[in-house]
DNA sequence: GGTATTTAGTTTGTGTGCAAAAGAATGGCC
DNA sequence: GGCCATTCTTTTGCACACAAACTAAATACC
């Protein structure tokens, strides 16, 4: 594990000067611009969806398990519930999902697609397909990406 | 390469079914959340020398090379400019750096590190060593983290 | 059965992220 | 020298992120 304990084991990292403060060693750095340039080769494709990408991501959990309430979505898209909230009230404005209460316990809201939603789902295919195009990666350092990403994750949880 | 082409030769990934538009699949929603869960990390650490985690970038940018036009600052922490104007003057409005015309192009403007900015930098060492400690990553995978993402930034640039 | 606590979701306020338009200054080019 | 294209930066408008405060409904507890 890096920490302070063991970090000056490291040859390449030294705990006497700043390098550590260095822009080039910031893997988060590299994360958060790697990011959002990715985000926004999304966003021409899913601008003919006439959707962001976080709104995409909520589609996405709903095509793949319907009827759900707001809560499940918390949990399925990794959303904070006060970022999910508007996201939700612009998908109901396209007309592409309904949020009706819960008649169990009407806390809870039921989010369902509606017609146009669920139509949606085929113009979507195209998407990643676009997207896996220009990612230029081999599947090896795809899955490698993603099992290093949701480890990450899942530590900072 | 990961391409239309090639696709249907990979066993897990069908052309015909909706994999593609399963949320699980998807290696920007990892590295979507991961990004978002390492940021609200570096938060509270932040916290202490009020900043942001793009303020933080700025300033991490400024302790390498100061005195630097704003167009060199976009390269370097990889902002859109819209968006750097903003962090500049917050972090202005906060007497870490100072904006000036350029003497010899008055459509740039030169930022240089006040005082207190300067100062800021033995705070901030602590940052990373603690960031580093929660990450519970081998210097392998972090170095192998940072180099799929910066190829993957490099190829959406 | 009434009060306290917990849970589900929304609201509010601040700070990005970025496309598009607008300013402002420089540099070509005739 | 004056106009036009280019470059550098800011502004504007919209959509997240997210902490914190809030509302409302259900549950626990005595």
């Amino acid at each position: 594990m890096l920490c302070a304990q063991n970090i000056s084991t490291l040859e390449e990292i030294s705990v006497t000067d700043h390098s550590l403060l260095k822009l080039e060693n910031q893997i988060c750095h590299s994360l958060y611009s790697a990011t959002n340039a990715l985000i926004r080769a999304y966003r021409p494709l899913l601008a003919e969806l006439d959707l962001t990408y976080p709104q995409y991501l909520v589609m996405l959990a709903l095509w793949q398990e319907d009827g759900v309430m707001i809560k499940r979505l918390v949990e399925r898209t990794r959303f904070d519930a006060g970022t999910l909230t508007p996201i939700l009230q612009r998908l109901e404005q396209k007309a592409l999902i309904l949020r009706t209460r819960s008649q169990e316990d009407s806390r809870q809201k039921l989010i369902v697609l509606a017609e146009q939603g669920r139509a949606l789902s085929e113009q979507a295919l195209k998407v990643p397909e676009a997207i896996v195009c220009e990612l230029d990666m081999t599947a090896e350092e795809a899955a490698l990406l993603k099992s290093l990403t949701e480890k990450l994750y899942r530590q900072l949880l």
